[in-house]
DNA sequence: ACACGCGCAAGACTAAGTCTAACTTTAGAC
DNA sequence: GTCTAAAGTTAGACTTAGTCTTGCGCGTGT
């Protein structure tokens, strides 16, 4: 299940660190889309003395060697994810948390008869509720 | 061209001032998506000693009252958006400003085939270049 | 004249993130 | 094994966007 952390930042150029294999530890691990503060709390479970600046860095490193993605939710939060291939998000309503929708199990079309726009790329943002999450009490 | 902004504001229950008139006739009329540092900088062409509060303050009730839309872009910003309907958005790659796509323009499927989730609203957000705009000097 | 309610202004405050400058730690070189 | 320069880490200052607080001014009704 986790993989050797360390060589994963090398084959990404990045050269690791007690405090950046920490971080990456738990980030690339998790399905959760968290804040960097969220990082630093977590990360903190386990190195308690990592500095807020370092936790910054490292997230920043990692988005910019392609290790992660840096995503904007609708009220402003950034939030980091591990998964870096192209895939669409489903925002819950009732808990604002993130799940990942597969790139194939939505299609947009007429893409290429936007005149006027050359697109790069593209993602389909969704909000609304689970199913089956039918009113439980919080 | 410019309506009555006076009586829009009170048909979306919000009592007219000064103030909030000359924000709501500067963002209701145009498609720039400003920040709300730009709005204020904007209408203080007109109306100077306006304060930042106040320049919030109508701004979110603008919002609350569905006369504009909160738009959070991929870098953080957060801007306005006159445009309450429902459509796509286009991020310049070079600019950085946004192009409001038509709803028709794009069709997304496959939607009902999502399993576990209930959408209830959707947007497809593009990042691209303009076509024609083929690097011309700054 | 008085008082209430509403809106506005100014500035304090907060939260997320970046930057700075000093300090460790590390990787090589010897 | 030492030494040293480079790279990494740290605490805290700083910045930016936005919210909150508090007092003030003004119109309306009595
Ligand atoms: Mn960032
Ligand atoms: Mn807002
Ligand atoms: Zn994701
Ligand atoms: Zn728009």
């Amino acid at each position: 299940m986790k993989i050797d952390i360390d060589t994963v930042l090398r084959e990404h150029g990045i050269q690791p660190s007690a405090q950046r294999v920490a971080v990456a530890q738990y980030v690339l691990n998790t399905t959760a889309h968290p804040t960097a503060e969220k990082v630093a709390a977590e990360v903190r479970k386990t190195f308690p003395m990592i500095s807020r600046a370092t936790v910054y860095n490292t997230l920043n490193l990692m988005v910019e060697h392609g290790l992660l993605r840096e995503f904007v939710l609708d009220d402003g939060t950034t939030v980091f994810d591990a998964n870096v291939g192209s895939h669409h998000h489903f925002v819950d309503d009732e808990t604002g948390r993130i799940h990942d929708i597969p790139w194939d199990s939505l299609k947009v079309s007429k893409l290429e008869a936007l005149e006027g726009f050359e697109v790069r790329e593209y993602q389909v943002v969704l909000r609304g509720r689970l199913r089956g999450t039918s009113r439980r009490r919080s």
